[in-house]
DNA sequence: ACCTGAACACCGTTCAAGT
DNA sequence: ACCTGAACACCGTTCAAGT
């Protein structure tokens, strides 16, 4: 007659989840231990085995969550009232913003070691990144499809690339703003130079 | 009377290092093992400790070996023959061609956390991207240095970042070319539209 | 359905001891 | 100087068993 909850809280998924997610604040990806986790939430150490069949699944997870989050970021900084060039440069900052102050999750995110979950980040991955393509298929309608997916793509490439010379320290905090002038500026009038604009 | 060499071939370290890096052809630099490395070589588990004192020193020299490599390629084509724009094409060739064929190296090389090591990881990081600096700086001249090391950060972060996004999958193979030409393309005339380029 | 408890093979690290 | 051998604490994975 005891109500459905089991042993545990409710969630043990869950709680895993947002425990290892906190944990990626301060330790890498490589230093979490299930078994840590599990003793610290209060179960044993086999009791994750429930929801995910292996370290590996976990990991996947928490990328997925962690593609959610950046999605949801650049879905917000898509919306940036303006032009296209206001929201390509609103979707810049949410981007640096997002991975300086998570580089371990992104450093998980973009692994390319993933399991069996892979094409579940896939998918999350592609769908963060919906928000770029859109924006850059406004900003030059004439291009078609083709133009503004390669420029999307190598403006993602640009900020990723840019958020891991910062996170790895190769560059300095203090430079980060004008390197991201920079490299927006470089995809004004979605890479062709404007006429207009000397 | 035996001649110096010790119980060992001669030089632990570096048949560490080679093996390691061997290994990082096919498994991640997370399993790669201290245990397993020592008894493919025919040492003891123990027997690193006297090269590295721990793991991470391992990963460290790694890095370091790695940046020389890629140090050296990017040498190479700064020396291919022609103008600026035709050396930048090739060191953004060289640059892909060497991390397409080395992910994880690559990955392990940009990881933010090294250890006590991470200075010298830096120093022979800033050292691989010297000949790429040194062409913005040739390529225009007059921006001065500060514009020089702006442009070739972002040029940096751009070809870094599509290596990251072909190793993870998220760009296939075959959009690899166009890509990196579209990439190219924003970085001539040092980012400044070229005056005569419609 | 969900979790426990014990077992297995592996790991990095440490250190006294050997040569 | 260089390596061994044993010990320690930790890990992921597996599985029969409990509730």
């Amino acid at each position: 007659m005891t109500p459905p909850r089991p042993y545990h809280h409710g969630n043990l998924r869950q709680a895993l989840l947002d425990r290892a997610a906190t944990k990626l604040h301060e330790k890498g990806a490589a230093e979490l231990s299930l078994r840590e986790l599990s003793g610290e939430i209060g179960v044993t150490h086999a009791a994750p085995r429930r929801y995910f069949p292996d370290r590996q699944a976990l990991l996947d997870a928490l990328a997925v969550e962690g593609f959610a989050r950046l999605g949801a970021r650049l879905r917000e900084a898509a919306a940036t009232p303006g032009g296209p060039a206001e929201r390509i440069r609103s979707i810049a900052d949410a981007y640096i913003g997002f991975t300086t102050s998570e580089p371990n999750l992104v450093e998980l995110m973009f692994a390319h070691k993933h399991g069996a979950g892979a094409e579940a980040v896939a998918r999350s991955a592609a769908e963060a990144f919906a928000p770029i393509l859109d924006v850059f298929r406004q900003a030059r309608p004439e291009g078609g499809p083709q133009d503004a997916q390669r420029a999307g793509l190598v403006f993602l490439a640009t900020f990723q690339g840019l958020a891991g010379l910062i996170s790895c320290g190769i560059v300095p905090p203090h430079q980060i703003d004008e390197l991201v002038a920079d490299a927006v500026a470089r995809f004004d009038g979605n890479g062709r130079p404007a006429p207009d604009t000397a």
